[in-house]
DNA sequence: GATGAATGAGCATTCATTCAT
DNA sequence: AATGAATGAATGCTCATTCAT
C-alpha cells in the first residue's frame, strides 16, 4: 500500500522493538534504543507510529492477526479433527513456544496497551471446537462444562509458555521438549489417540517461526 | 541510644512497593512513588534498603520464605498424603492465587533480581513428593517420569496463576473459582479421591492471606 | 534537514565549565551550574558531551592542543634559539600564567580524567631542545643530565604556576610580575643572555589570551 | 588534655580524613566514608569537629604547626648555617615530599578553608634567613632582592612538590630522587658547598614521616 | 555524651516527544 | 516528508547535618 521503502522501515522498527521489548521489557527499552538498532533517526518513529505505546500495540496486534489467520486457514484446510489437533500441537504451539519472551510480554505489559480479550476468546473458541469435534469423533462424551474446557485450555496454554520461559530464565533443567512431550501425553491420554512424532521444536529459528 | 531502626517503616515500604510493583510493574514504579504512598522521605528508603533492586529482592525473598516455611510446617503436621494434598490445594494454592499479580512479578521482573531456582526446585520437590505418596497410598503406579511429573506441576501451577491474572486484567469471564474447580477436577480424576469443598478463595483478603 | 549542532553552544558550555571548574573545582561545580551560567537547558549538555567527565576532558584536551600547536608553529617560524627562548618566556609563559587556575585544575582533578603524560612529555621535549640549542649556540657545555634538565624545566614551570596561584588565593604579596622577573633572571644568568623587556603579563585579558 | 580515649578518636578521624582527602580530594570524600574507615558512628565527628570544613582546617593547621615547630626547634639547635641548610634539604624537604598529595590538597582545596598566608610567610622567612646567613658565611653578596629571594624559595618549593605529584599521578618517569638531586645541585651550585649524601627519601614511610 | 536514623535539597543523567530546518 | 537537536520533568541515589533516644 505504502511505498516499499517506507514499509520496510516500519517493519524494521517493529522487529527491533519486538526484539528489545522481549529481551529487556517495555519500560527498559527507549525509543532511542530502537532506532539505534535499526539505524534510523528518532523522528522516523513518529512518522510511522503515534507514540511508544503505539509501537507495542501494533507489534502485538499485527503479530497476533498474522498468527491467528494462519491457524484458522490451516485448520479450515484440514478435514479431520485429529489432523487439526495435530496441527495445533505440532505446528502452532511450537511456534508460540519459540517466541515465548514476546508472548509473555503480551501477557504482561501488553495487557495494558492492547485489548487482548477478543483475541483470546477467538483462539480459545477455535481450540475448544477442535477439542469438541475430536471428542465427538472419538465417541467420547465431554465431561467438562464449556467454562471448564476453556479454563483447561488456558491453563495448559499459559502454563506451557510460562514454564518454558521461567525455566529458561531461572536456569532450570526443563525445556521446550519436556513441555511439548507433557502436552502430547495429556492429549493422547485424554483422547486415546496417537499424535505423530515431529521434529523437535528447538530446530525452529527463534525469530522466523512465528509472526507474533 | 540513637533512634532505632523501625521495622514498621521497613515493612511499610515493602508493602507499598509490593503493591505498586504488582499494579504497575517494577520499572513503572519510582522510589518516590513508593515513599509518597507511605508518607516517608526518600532518604529513609536507603536506610532500610541498599537500592531499588534490593526492595524487590527483599519483597520476593521474605515473602517466599514465609510462605514456603508455612507450607512445609503444615505439611509436616499433616499425617496423611491426601490431607497434605488437600492442604496444598485448598489452603495454599488459594493464597497464591489471591496474590497473583505479585507472583507474576516474581516470575517476570523478579527473575532478573532474585535467584528463584532454589525456591522453585524446593517447592516442586515438596509437591512432587506429596503427589508420589498419594499415588502410592492409592495403590497407583505413577506413569510419569520424574521430569514429566515436575513439568506437570509447573504447567498446572504457573498456568493457574497466569490464567487468573490474564483473565482478570483482560476482563475475561474466568475467575479464581473456575481455575480452582478445574484443578480439583484434575486431581480428583487422577487420584480418584474426593477433596473436601472449602470456602471460596474470594473471601481471603488480598493482602493478608499470603506473605508472598 | 534537522536543526544543526551549534558549535557556539558547545563552546559556550565549555567556556562556562572551564570558568567554574577553575573557580570552584570540578566536584563543586554542578552541571546545572554550568547551564545556568549559559542559559541553556540541562539536556543540551548531553547533546554535546557524553557526561560531566567528558566536559573537563574536552576542555583540557582542546585547550592544550590549541596552545601547543601555536607554540610549535611559532617556534618553527623563529630562526634563532635565543628568539625561541624569548618567545617561550615572553609570550607563552605569560599566557599560561594568565590562566593559572585552570592549568592547576589540569594538574589536579584533570589528571584523573585525561592522559596528560604525552602532553607533558612533548612540551618538556620542546622546551628541552630550545634550552640545549641555546646552550650550544652560546658555546656552553650542558652540565645537567637529560633527566636533570627535564626535572629543572618541570620544577620551574610548575613552581611558577603554583607560586602565582597560591599567592593569589592566599593573598600573598607575590604576583605574576615577580615570578616572571625571577624566571628571566634565572635564564639570563644561566645563558648569559639578555632577554628583551616586554609588556607585563597583567595586560593580557584572562580568558582571551590562552585557549588552554 | 582531654581523656586519652577521646583524643585518640579525634586523631583517628583526622588521620583517616587526611588519608582520604589526599587520595580522592575533599569533595569526593564523604563524612560517612571517614567514619567507616575508622569504625566510629557519624555523630562522633560532630562532637570533635564543627563540620566537614573544620576537619580539613584542623588537619591542615595541626599538621602544619607540628611540622613548623619541629623545623624551628631543629634549626635553633643547629649552630652553623650550612648545617641548617642541610637540615632543611635532607630532613624536612623529604618529609614534605613523602606527603605530597596532602600538601597539594593544602595548596588547592585547603586554600578555601584555612588561612595559609601566615604559615607560608613564616616558613618563607625562616628559609630565607637560612639562605642569607649561609650566603654571608660563604662571603657572598646576595644579588637577589628580598622579594626575588622569596619568589625563588616559593618556586623551588612548590615546583618540587608539584613535579613529584604530577609525575606520580601522570605516570612520568620522574621521581622524588630526581627532584631531590636537582634541588641539591642548585643549592650546592649557588653556595659552592657540598651537602652530605643521605638515605634516599623513598625509605621514609609515607604516613609517619610527616606531621602535616 | 553517644548514637545512628532521619531528612530533603541536590546530584548526574535519561527520555518521550516536538519542531525548526 | 525527513531529520535529529532541543527540552525539562523525572529518575535513582547521596550526603552534611540534626536530634530523638
Amino acid at each position: 500500500m505504502a511505498r516499499e521503502r517506507d514499509e520496510s522501515k516500519r517493519l524494521g522498527i517493529l522487529a527491533e522493538a519486538k526484539r528489545l521489548f522481549a529481551e529487556r521489557g517495555f519500560h527498559a527499552t527507549s525509543v532511542q534504543d530502537i532506532v539505534k538498532g535499526v539505524d534510523l533517526p528518532v523522528g522516523t518513529v513518529y512518522t510511522y507510529f503515534q507514540n511508544k505505546d503505539d509501537i507495542i500495540r501494533t507489534a502485538i496486534d499485527e503479530g497476533w492477526s498474522q498468527f491467528y489467520d494462519e491457524v484458522e486457514r490451516a485448520c479450515a484446510a484440514e478435514p479431520s479433527p485429529a489432523g487439526r489437533m495435530a496441527l495445533i500441537v505440532d505446528s502452532f504451539l511450537p511456534r508460540l513456544l519459540a517466541d515465548v519472551e514476546f508472548i509473555s510480554l503480551i501477557m504482561s505489559d501488553g495487557l495494558r496497551y492492547t485489548d487482548i480479550n477478543d483475541k483470546l476468546e477467538r483462539l480459545g473458541a477455535l481450540i475448544g471446537s477442535v477439542v469438541n469435534e475430536l471428542a465427538r469423533e472419538r465417541g467420547m462424551t465431554v465431561s467438562l462444562s464449556p467454562k471448564q474446557a476453556i479454563t483447561a485450555i488456558a491453563v495448559f496454554f499459559l502454563g506451557s509458555m510460562d514454564t518454558i520461559r521461567v525455566a529458561r530464565m531461572a536456569g532450570l533443567s526443563l525445556g521446550e521438549r519436556d513441555v511439548m512431550s507433557f502436552i502430547r501425553l495429556v492429549i493422547e491420554g485424554a483422547f486415546r489417540i496417537s499424535l505423530p512424532k515431529v521434529a523437535p521444536a528447538e530446530s525452529v529459528p527463534p525469530d522466523a517461526g512465528s509472526g507474533s
